[in-house]
DNA sequence: ACAAAAGTGTTCCTTCTACACCCATGA
DNA sequence: TCATGGGTGTAGAAGGAACACTTTTGT
């Protein structure tokens, strides 16, 4: 075997991090601090270190830009993204992670990022550096059909919420409103979805809502139909 | 920035390339020609070149392995692996792929190759190097569901394919029975799943089947359930 | 009383499922 | 005429879509 085939590159991991906040679905963007693309919006990401695996780099990461724990939270490989010239740098490529977050707010700017923010991902579309709106474009469309098949949405509700909020969830996803009162029945109706709390909440006007807090079961089906 | 925190390493691409075969989902497997494992079971792959993006590879090392043309067939990234120490020769991250073939004929035998055949998965469990048992679990786990949502099991046949040999291939790949006549029913009754081309298969025994071509849809929704 | 959001009941329709039945061919 | 696999008809069950209607709160 010939060496001169072997390209020694670096790795970097890109995470896509969305929530759902003020009825939109936001992405954090950060400023980049250093270059290339200096004071150019970019996804939060870094390379990877030599003592760590793919996944825990990409945890690392989310928790140096956000500051939460990322165990807890969906994280999922999206693809690798390895075209020759994609990164000014040299030859790199990068593993792309799907997040998804609660609306909390951010503790910490990270060190590479000189600002973190979340901006509605309809903003951000084609304004990001390197190839990060291709995925951005993907992270999106793996979270729509994320939400068919699993309990996922969950994960962007709180500790607790109504069903309400989690049909909020849906609507901004897939961008299009959902019957109330079916997507209320499927959701209590599928077994490990969600699990009631006890409590209500009681809003400013209105009938007070159940509380639920996230089941224990990851799948669904059948899925809940996109319309 | 410190340089001191970007590890270089290679990138390498692995295969998992699956046919129907002998009434059996089977892979590719090749036996090592090199150390590390050298005359052990692997998974065809190889490294990364300078001037191709990742899918370049996947195409390219197919070709090399089969003598195929990778762009006809299914070919779709699966996840990088990198756990630190998954390779003997120091870090290299892999880059997993799922290519799907008709049962054809293997030209030739590749480079690093001092052989590749067709195995059914069953037997090639627990037997692979590096982790490559884990990549052929995710693989094939990949294509059982790429059944259910797409068209992709029309690349396990041939140009032309009877309805029986179609389920043939959803038989094997799902590991159960299908009512042959409710099948029938849901692929014909899909627009653009198959397309009919005019000719008839005389069988040994019974009575002739009517051939048809893969169609131009790829995404079925409502999806094919699995029982 | 009224507005607003939570939730229930009911009807219609599509699709899946199971299985009875008929069709076309070679031996 | 029989075995074998290809293909159609049809009745029942299950679940989605649409929407009338009731419930529970604050003002």
């Amino acid at each position: 075997m010939i060496d001169r085939e072997h390209l020694y590159l670096r790795l970097a991991v890109d995470l896509a991090i969305l929530t759902v906040r003020d009825d939109a679905l936001q992405a954090l963007v950060i400023t980049r601090a250093n270059e290339p693309f200096r004071g150019r919006p970019a996804l939060p990401g870094g390379f990877l270190r030599g003592d760590e695996d793919i996944d825990e780099a990409a945890v690392r990461e989310l928790a140096e830009e956000t500051g939460l724990d990322g165990t807890a939270l969906h994280l999922e490989q999206l693809r690798a993204y390895g075209a020759p010239g994609r990164d000014p740098r040299g030859r790199i490529v990068s593993i792309a992670f799907l997040a998804i977050m609660p609306d909390l707010p951010l503790p910490t700017a990270g060190s590479d990022a000189s600002s973190a923010a979340w901006v509605p991902v309809e903003r951000v579309r084609g304004t990001l550096s390197f190839d990060h709106d291709e995925i951005l474009d993907a992270a999106v469309e793996r979270a729509r059909t994320r939400l068919e098949f699993t309990t996922l949405a969950t994960t962007f509700c709180g500790p607790s919420f109504t069903i309400g909020d989690l049909r909020n969830v849906y609507e901004v996803v897939w961008g299009h409103p959902l019957d109330p009162r079916n997507f209320s029945r499927k959701v209590i109706g599928t077994p490990g979805f969600v699990e009631p709390t006890g409590e209500r909440r009681i809003p400013e006007i209105g009938r007070p809502a159940a509380l639920y807090r996230a089941g224990t079961e990851k799948s669904l089906n059948p899925p809940i139909m996109r319309g």
